[in-house]
Parts: C-alpha cells; structure tokens; sequence
DNA sequence: TGAAAATACGACGAAACATTCAGGTTCGCT
DNA sequence: AGCGAACCTGAATGTTTCGTCGTATTTTCA
C-alpha cells in the first residue's frame, strides 16, 4: 500500500515544428543541468523552465507532469547504458569473461564519471516507480544479458542462466549505483571493477564446472 | 554542488519523565506506519502526530525536523541488521563460508519480509544523505564484517582484504535493497540468496587459492 | 496574403507542508 | 499546598510548488 496515484509518465504529444524540437531538447538539457547544480530535491518546473529559457507552460504541452520529464532523463540514460553493454558484450572474437570483465570496467567508470547526475537521478525514482513505461525500459537490457549467458554458460539450462542473469544483472546496476554515491579516484574506481569482475568470473567458471561434473 | 543546506539530524533534546519517553516511542511507531501505510512521498509531521496522537508541536520537541525521525528510523533498523549479522559471522565453530551463507540468506529475507517499510525509507535517504551521523553509524557493520575476513581470507594482506569487504558488503546491501523493491515469493528468495552465495563464496575460495599459490 | 494550426507565454489559483510560538497543563518535589 | 521545570497543544505563518488557462505570437499552406 505504499503508492497511491501513478502519474502519467508517456509524453503529451509530439513536437512537429523544428522550434519545438529544439525546444524539447534544451528542457532536456536544462533538466539535466537542474539535476546536477541543485539535486533531486530542488528540481522544480520553475527551475527548468528558467534555465531553458522558455516559459512553464511550454513544458506542459511536451511532459503531462514532473515526473514525465525525469523518467524521460532516465530512460534515456538505460538505452544508452543498455547500448554501450550491447556493443561490449556481443565482441564474439573475444573470451566471454573477458567481455564481461570490459564491460563492468565500462559501467562502473561511466557511472562514476557522471556520478552527480546519477545520484540526484536515482533519487527521483519513485515518482515513477512501478510504472509499467519503467518495467518495458528495461527490457531490452535484459534481452543482452540472455544473450550473453548463453554463451558463457554453454551447457546451464534455462532456469540456471536466468538466476545467474538476475544476480549478475542487478548486482552491476545497484552495487554500480551505490558505489558512485561517493566520489572516488580512478585508480581505487579500476580496482574495485577488478575485484567485481573477479567474483562474477569465479561465480561462472563454478556454475560451468558443476554442470560439467 | 547537489546538496545544499545540511538538516540537523541528531535529536533535539532527551526525554525525561516517563510520558516523554512514550510519547517518542509512539512517534516512532507512527513513523513507520505512515512509512508503510502511504510511502515517503506522503510521510509528513501532520500524518505522524495524528497517528502518535499528539501535536504537531510535540515531535518538535525531540525531533528538530522531519529528517531527523527518518534518519532515527534508519539508524536503528541498521543497528538490528547489524547485530543480526555479527550474531551469524561470529559463530566460530561453523566454517566461514556456511556462516556467510547463513548471513545472506538471513539478510535477503529480512529484506523482503519487511520490503514495503525498507523501501519507502531507502526513498528518504536523500533527505540525511552525507551527514557525518550517517558515516558513522555503518561502521559497525564494516567492523563485523573485517573481523570475518581475517577469518575467510586468513593468507591475504590488509588491502586485499579491505577489497573483498567493500565488493561483498556493498553487494549485500544495495542488491538485498533493490531485490526487495519488488514482491518476490519465499522459493524464489531462497533460490536467489543461494545463488548470491555461491557467488561470494566462488569468489573468496578463488582469492585464496590465488593467494596459495 | 490571410486564415487556421501550432506554439509560446507567464500570471494565477490552489494545495501541501515544515516549523514556530504563545499559552496552557502535568509532574516531581519540598 | 505550592513552585519551578518539563511537557504538550494546535492555530498561524510563510514558503514552495504543481499545473492551468486565456492570450499573444509564429508558422504553414492554400
């Protein structure tokens, strides 16, 4: 019983005029800016609108509410993040652990770079948890993670690949979240990818040596 | 630049006589079924007093804002999380890694069990998020936690060590926090937490066969 | 060119909240 | 009983914010 009424999260309609693209592009921008100098709490329409340079009702003719924006900012950042994985993780002339090493290397710095952003980010999100727009983001995602441990885990059945895909998947995004929290240096950032990378590689040779057995 | 004004959180002032001292249990009562019952969204001074029974004015008396009954809330639910914990790691006559698999399983179902409270509360963070009270009150935890290690990884240096601490207990807390995010069934809580261990098992059984040879 | 459609504006209404304070009540003690 | 300290009350204050609406401007295209 802990939500009560879900805000419409899809966009309001669809800019046609080339001033109105641009228009919804510098609220994105400005959006991200607010995010950034003033933090989830302290992000308002007011805010975005001023720094946009553009009125508050101009954003409610693209966005129905707040949190329409902010899950557009997220989304947003998934697809790329989801992107960039895709493009790590599919390499087939490398070792899967290999990619899979790059690929947490990849996330963790990135997450950390951008670390101020991703924080007041995270700190928006329930205003739109649960929303079924949010489950569907996410989707695609996993899709590359299936792919991915098809090949890392030749001989697991289903059930097995789809346990190590949750643990894995979720372990890199919320372990990668919290620990950007703080800042850090790069060389204590590299380590810590190690280490991550370590154990999800220990887990994977183990579950391969099991079914061997 | 995210947060700007920092909330005092320690409390305001001790009570004395016995009324006192109910009235600020009920206070906590009633801040966690506010939590549960309506979300962090809606958690407000008016809502707590109503469902305490008393005034608006009296949570100012222990309380100096909203943010300090929050961060009270969190910082005794990490204190039991805690104790729990060192209760499992501790048992030397169990070996290491059963313990540690005892303890996650423990942790995971904690976690789920209470998902509603835990997760309306992790919402709150941003509102104590970098006071020194917070730092604080998680060193217990790491404490616990660097005594287990000298006990699983008995031939690794400090650094390594601390390494293994950080990866593990991070997993831990943030991947228990966002798995609780969505209801799960009991089967698959213990499939899921199997799994976690196996993983952090894999990973400090390759540490020290590294470390061996 | 001129009208219809699209876009932009920003003052304003309404609601929600955190926190204070002046004044009243109860407790503990002599 | 009587006094000071601790305690409790809740209306009032001041602020912040979301989202709307009537109007003004710009673009499109016939």
């Amino acid at each position: 019983m802990a939500e009560h009424r879900q805000a419409q999260i899809s966009s309001r309609k669809q800019p046609q005029q080339a001033r109105s693209i641009e228009l919804v592009e510098s609220v994105l921008d400005a959006a991200i800016q607010v995010l950034t100098a003033e933090g989830a709490q302290r992000f308002t329409m007011a805010r975005v609108a001023e720094r946009a340079g553009v009125s508050v009702g101009s954003l409610y003719q693209y966005f129905p509410n707040k949190a329409s924006i902010l899950f557009r900012l997220q989304s947003d950042e998934w697809k790329r993040t989801t992107d960039m994985l895709r493009g790590i993780l599919e390499q087939q002339d490398t070792p899967p652990l290999e990619r899979l090493r790059t690929a947490v290397h990849a996330f963790i710095r990135s997450e950390c770079e951008e670390a101020n952003v991703r924080t007041a980010l995270d700190d928006t999100a329930p205003l739109y948890r649960g929303a079924p727009e949010a489950h569907e983001a996410l989707k695609a995602g996993a899709a590359v993670m299936h792919a991915f441990m098809c090949e890392a885990l030749p001989e697991s059945n289903d059930d097995q690949r789809a346990l190590a895909i949750r643990l894995i998947e979720s372990t890199i995004w919320s372990v990668g979240e919290s620990y950007s929290e703080t800042p850090r240096e790069p060389a204590e950032i590299i380590k810590f990818a190690d280490a991550m990378a370590d154990m999800f590689c220990a887990y994977l040779v183990q579950i391969n040596a099991r079914a061997r057995a």
